[in-house]
RNA sequence: AGGGCUAUAGCUCAGUUGGUUAGAGCGCUACACUGAUAAUGUAGAGGUCACCAGUUCAACUCUGGUUAGCCCUACCA
């Protein structure tokens, strides 16, 4: 027996099937029948449970768990190790608020050691929760062995990819892994740098007000800059403007960009009105320069005046590219070298420099800039500051790490702080108090050096600990040379299958193609230590790759220092701190304080998952790269970048072939989900409201996962609704009768296909023709697409065509070869359907799979033959079969269901019933191929619309009129421009024409100057209206109804709304749809002669034994039209 | 600021290499059907295909620009 069902309850089903997948292990059972050597690779994005699970993680992980499985049925082993990312900032964050404490409390007001304690205890806080929801919706991965990112293990792995890096050399043999510096956000009041996480937090750019500076750098009148001076010693001027103007001392270089037009204008100086040229950019000539004041006479203004008018002239244009190498005079030359003149302060291009504001000339200060450094970098301008004897080219800054000038700048503003916020309040509330910002302009303006000073608003970060803005500042880090490897790194992303597409091209592959190293450094204490540790003058140093080799470090430091270490058991800090090394030439070493960016832990799973390479070589080998993963798309430069960045850089390989990115989960208005919104969608509450497959359908089907979902509860509502309902019922449907007649699949008696009915093989070519689509979209990483296609075939083709012409074959009569032959067609339908469904919706397919298998599973077992498996997930997915596919027959019964589709339209225009049978249906044609095609459905049209004869129309009946229409594709290339009129030229043709065009196999046509021959495949034809016919017509396709009646279609009809009411009025009743009944109807005179000529059909539709027309029965009357209504009573047989 | 994605019916989305009636589902209205019945069908209303310009005989589709929303990256002086 089928189960039956009253109602479908998905989340029901879930726990029923959580259950059953538990009890036999059936996640297991399908990863391990398939054979090891046959591996589809996937790699878990370990998530940190540290935070609570959302409905973002369900959709994320239903485009992981949907290939996975969909590649297991394909018959891959698809092993899916889980993990769980433990490291990072986000936790340490969070441990500090929780213990009320401040990273600077850290090894003061708890040791170390205890935090990292506290930081361990929170990373695994809400693993129930994400074990729960893991199970709840679905998702089938290993979590039995995860990775975890904090074990020594998984650490001692990275550390060996670090020392690979360390070992790895560029072609001008620079170490892949180096110490360098770079300029990073710096709180001095707090002392310490800034990660970009912090300065992205709430609150952080602040409104200020500072002195902006434009001052004017002095050209040397050399051979280079001869073209910029036109009169013997003329004052020649470059316009640079900066809203830091204490970084001028340490200027070095003039930016200007290679395609700006700069202008070079004769005027005065603002401030003390001596003549002086001037350079700046044309664009921003209107910000200083009043066009009214060009025609003033050039002299001198009067400086006491409050607004002078200050005339000018342009002398000449250049370009920006001209400009560059032009020297010029130190700005404020308190410090500086013979290195410095001989190769600073010139004019150099950069890509960076806009018209937006300023004046086009970018004042360039390589140490407190990242953009600076870069451009003077690539200029090869030297760095300027206070001789430093270790590293010649990287002398100290002119700022030190309080904030406070050098005292190489001498009385007037040696150890003053650059931002007057670093001053204490008392020294900032005295009224003569002057910011320095303010003072280096004052000096420059007293040195003829100012063309204007004027207080500027915008916006600056700040420090989220100390509120206090934030310098920018060369800091030492470890930086991974990224930059070297940039190219391979770009072609092999070209071999690499993006979803979508574009996320690879635009959004990572232009990241790749603009590459800068990778800072690798954190001055934090809860991640993966950096194993460097450097003798005290950084002279000596070594990278460790393995816990060995730390091991053999510390027993020869032991040996050689006279200590007695041992190594510790944890490698996080503080212990790995305390272990002292010795260098080849003896002295001791200590480890570099740093830990490692996070992201190059989880950049590393491919290897450190297994311990690679001091376990698992072979596992490894086997599983990298991976063919898929799947996260969302704001990892493009998180983990799709470090995991390929460390592919790339030490094995030469991708990461991963396939990679879908999906996009957000927003709220349905599209607003993003937020707590302080109060909009967050609960996944929990959704699963166990809607049942995680609704859900998971909803998510995939609505829109391609890569674009952003609106999520809306009443779409999941409407998948149940529309899929799982109509499933739901066809299966119900399908138990019932099959429960009656006590029909079950043999797998040995397959009814033969050829000798099935035209519909029974239409939707098994429906059917295959699915599979082969299912097969194609999912191969290429569409599910959105392959989900439509399934809805499409249930809702359209086997539910509202297959079933509802084929209900009756189902409960008419004794079983026989037509009965034999519906139950398997439906059989296989749902079956194969369930399959293709089975990756999307595991539960509700692995649930009807099991009603729809269970009664012949033992048999299956004993035979071996595919229903043996207990649950879908077990199976093979069905092979694609030209064979079943007929594409005519699926266009012959598009006909039909367009013919059907228009004679129900006129029934319905002319207010005819279909219980209302119709003498005759006529078809123009067109061609005679039509008449064939239709014919192979015409039982079934006549059937469906109830009309007893269909009649074709052909050209020798006279009936048939034709006009065409210009087939725009094939004409259009023909045409050209006359297309128009020729278009319209085809449109006034006659039938006579038509004719012509058919017989003669083409027409000329004359349009502008030009004729042109028509040939038949250049129009489209279509048939006239009939005249006197209700007609109506679909493209290409067009009927005309006979809509006339006569007595005998009267009574058919009649006899057809009496077996109606007769079986209303059974259900009416309950009786079963099996039992026989007796009939009494009221003898009432218009339906005398229907039960005269209908009685034996009007017995057998409604399965009575008895018809008797009688004066009087018992009940109330039905109504059976607008005229007439009649009393009916129904009785079981017997009674 | 740069890069990316998105913009089509009230809502959620399709729309093939440009081709002349721009589709579906939901919702709404009306009607029908009734041994799948908490299902189904038919019809109707509902569109300046975000805006502007260009290419073309022809643009929802291609090109450039603009606007809006979102994501990522970012010290613009």
């Amino acid at each position: 027996m089928y189960r039956e069902f009253k109602q479908l309850n998905l989340p029901a089903i879930d726990a029923e099937i959580l259950e059953f997948w538990q009890q036999e292990g059936i996640f297991e059972q399908s990863v391990e029948q398939r054979p090891a050597g046959k591996s589809y690779v996937f790699y878990e994005g370990p998530p940190s449970a540290n935070g609570k699970p959302g409905i973002h993680h369900v959709m994320a992980r239903t485009v992981k768990d949907l290939f996975c499985r969909y590649n297991t049925l394909k018959g891959y082993r698809v092993d899916r190790k889980g993990g769980w990312d433990t490291h990072g900032l986000p936790i340490e964050l969070q441990v500090e608020k929780e213990l009320g404490i401040t990273t600077e409390d850290i090894g003061k007001k708890i040791s170390v050691d205890d935090y990292n304690r506290a930081c361990r205890s929170t990373v695994m806080r809400y693993k129930d929760m994400w074990d729960d929801i893991t199970r709840k919706m679905g998702y089938w991965v290993d979590l039995k062995n995860p990775y975890i990112t904090f074990e020594n293990e998984y650490i001692e792995s990275v550390w060996s990819l670090l020392r690979r890096l360390y070992e790895k050399k560029t072609p001008q043999g620079d170490s892949y892994l180096y110490k360098g510096f770079t300029i990073q956000p710096f709180s001095p009041a707090a002392g310490t740098g800034l990660s970009s996480h912090e300065l992205n937090l709430p609150g952080c750019y602040k409104e200020v007000t500072d002195f902006s500076v434009v001052a004017m750098f002095r050209v040397r009148h050399e051979d280079q800059s001869a073209f910029l001076f036109d009169e013997e010693g003329e004052d020649v001027r470059i316009l640079a403007w900066t809203t830091t103007p204490w970084t001028l001392p340490s200027n070095v270089a003039l930016t200007v960009g290679p395609d700006i037009e700069y202008v070079k204008v004769k005027t005065f100086s603002p401030y003390n009105a001596l003549p002086v040229s001037v350079v700046l950019a044309k664009d921003r000539l209107s910000a200083y320069f009043n066009p009214e004041h060009a025609e003033l006479p050039m002299q001198p203004f009067d400086t006491t005046e409050k607004k002078p008018a200050i005339p000018y002239r342009i002398i000449k244009t250049v370009k920006g590219s001209e400009l560059s190498g032009v020297r010029y005079e130190q700005l404020l030359p308190y410090v500086t070298s013979p290195e410095l003149e001989a190769r600073a302060f010139r004019v150099i291009p950069g890509d960076f420099v806009t018209t937006e504001d300023g004046t086009g000339v970018v004042h360039t200060a390589p140490y407190f800039g990242a953009d600076d450094m870069r451009v003077a970098r690539d200029a090869g301008i030297p760095m300027i500051g206070i001789p430093n004897e270790k590293n010649p080219d990287l002398p100290f800054p002119l700022v030190d790490r309080q904030g406070r000038f050098v005292p190489e700048l001498g009385e007037e503003f040696g150890g003053r702080y650059v931002k007057a916020e670093y001053y204490p309040k008392e020294v900032t509330s005295d009224k003569e108090f002057k910011p320095t910002d303010l003072l280096i302009a004052l000096r420059l303006k007293e040195d003829n050096k100012a063309f204007k000073i004027e207080k500027y608003a915008h916006n600056y970060p700040h420090c989220w600990r100390t509120d206090k803005p934030v310098l920018y500042y060369p800091l030492d880090s470890w930086f991974i040379r990224a930059s070297a490897s940039k190219e391979r790194m770009a072609e092999l992303n070209k071999t690499i299958n993006w979803q979508p597409e574009s996320t690879g091209s635009g959004r990572f592959g232009q990241w790749l193609e603009n590459l800068q190293d990778w800072n690798l450094s954190r001055s934090r204490y809860w991640g993966v230590p950096l194993p460097v540790w450097r003798t005290e003058d950084g002279e000596e140093e070594i990278c460790v790759g393995s816990v060995e080799e730390l091991r053999a470090g510390i027993e020869k430091a032991n040996t050689q220092l006279g200590l007695s270490q041992q190594a510790p058991a944890d490698l996080h800090r503080p212990y790995i701190d305390e272990v002292v090394l010795v260098s080849p030439s003896g002295k001791p070493m200590r480890r570099e304080l740093d830990l490692i960016d996070v992201w190059f832990d989880s950049g590393a799973m491919p290897y450190a998952q297994w311990h690679y390479p001091f376990e698992n070589k072979d596992t490894f080998e086997r599983n990298f790269p991976a063919d898929f993963i799947a996260e969302g798309v704001d990892q493009t430069r998180g983990w799709f970048y470090t995991l390929h960045a460390i592919a790339v850089m030490c094995f030469d390989s991708v990461a991963y072939k396939n990679v879908v990115s999906n996009g957000l989960v927003l709220d349905k208005e599209g607003n993003k989900m937020s707590k302080s919104k109060g909009n967050v969608v609960d996944p929990f509450e959704t699963l166990a409201a809607h049942g995680a497959d609704a859900t998971r359908w909803y998510m995939m089907s609505n829109a391609s996962p890569w674009d952003n979902l609106k999520f809306n509860l009443e779409g999941i509502v409407e998948t149940r609704n529309k899929l799982f309902g109509t499933l739901y019922n066809t299966y119900n449907f399908f138990a019932l009768y099959a429960n009656l007649d006590g029909w079950t699949i043999d797998e040995q008696q397959i009814f033969p296909y050829e000798k099935r009915s035209e519909l029974d093989r239409w939707i098994i070519s429906k059917l295959y023709s699915l599979v082969a689509e299912y097969r194609r979209e999912m191969d290429q990483y569409e599910p959105t697409r392959a989900a439509r296609a399934i809805e499409n075939f249930v809702d359209d083709h086997l539910s509202n065509w297959y079933i509802r012409l084929s209900r009756r074959r189902f409960w008419k009569g004794e079983m026989n070869d037509d009965k034999e032959a519906a139950y398997q067609t439906l059989w296989e339908c749902l079956q194969v359907t369930l399959q293709l469904m089975s990756s999307l919706a595991p539960f509700f397919s692995d649930w009807m799979y099991r009603n729809l298998t269970a009664p012949v599973r033992e048999k299956a077992r004993a035979g071996n033959t595919p229903l043996r498996h207990d649950s879908i997930h077990l199976t093979d997915l069905v092979a694609p079969d030209a064979s079943k596919i007929d594409e005519t027959l699926e266009k012959r019964m598009d006909y039909a269901q367009r013919i059907c589709s228009l004679a129900l339209s006129i029934r319905k225009k002319e207010k005819l019933r279909v219980r209302q049978p119709l003498q005759k249906l006529l078809l123009p044609v067109l061609d005679e191929s039509f008449i064939a095609e239709v014919d192979g459905v015409r039982e079934l049209i006549l059937s469906e619309i109830n009309v007893k004869e269909l009649e074709y129309v052909t050209d020798s009946s006279g009936l048939l009129k034709k006009s065409g229409k210009a087939n725009f594709k094939t004409l259009g290339a023909k045409c050209g421009k006359d297309m128009k009129a020729v278009a319209a030229i085809i449109e006034s043709w006659t039938d006579t024409d038509i004719s012509r065009l058919e017989k003669e196999g083409k027409l000329d046509v004359s349009a502008g100057e030009n004729t042109y021959s028509i040939t038949p495949e250049d129009v489209v034809l279509k048939t006239e209206d009939l005249p006197g016919w209700k007609t109506a017509t679909d493209g290409s396709v067009t009927v005309a109804l006979d809509v006339t009646l006569n007595d005998e279609l009267v009574a058919e009809g009649l006899a057809r709304d009496l077996v109606n009411r007769i079986q209303n009025a059974r259900k009416d009743k309950n009786f079963s749809v099996t039992d026989r009944i007796y009939v009494k109807l009221e003898n009432h005179p218009s339906i005398a002669a229907a039960v005269a000529s209908f009685a034996d059909y009007i017995k057998s539709e409604v399965l009575a034994d008895e018809l008797v027309l009688e004066e009087q029965v018992a009940g109330d009357k039905v109504e059976l039209n607008d005229e007439i209504s009649l009393g009916i009573e129904v009785l079981l047989m017997g009674l």
